[in-house]
DNA sequence: TGAATAATGGCCT
DNA sequence: AGGCCATTATTCA
């Protein structure tokens, strides 16, 4: 499946706010490899919050095929991944990561 | 250096 | 109007 499909299943997505769409579509924005920071991501969707793209990535119909794993804290932490902040979860994100890093 | 706490902004029901 | 958050910045030990 392309990025564009992709980009195109969420516009066409029902049930979904615009906010939630700007999110997922700036995340498509994101290219492999790359890291961004919750903070950042909302700056580029015209937004002061994180916490309000947290709860869009968490509530975030499209994992995992949304590249919502390049998504990370401002600390560094990888943050959470497909509703979880620790676990198996996130050791299969950072593994995408660096997977999508050295693949790059 | 690391952990804990508070402050904050905006979305969702 | 109230609750929720996969944040962030600050403070304390």
């Amino acid at each position: 499946m392309t990025t564009n499909d992709l980009r195109r299943k969420i516009v066409s997505a029902e049930g979904l706010t615009d906010f939630q769409r700007r999110v997922y579509i700036a995340l498509l924005d994101i290219p492999a490899g790359t890291t961004i920071t919750y903070g950042e991501l909302a700056r580029r969707i015209g937004c002061r919050s994180a916490q309000a793209v947290g709860q869009a990535l968490k509530r975030n119909p499209f994992a995992p095929d949304v590249p919502c794993h390049r998504v990370v804290a401002a600390n560094g932490s990888l943050g959470g991944y497909n509703g979880a902040r620790e676990g198996a979860e996130l050791e299969r994100k950072r593994q995408l990561l660096e997977s999508e890093k050295t693949t790059r």
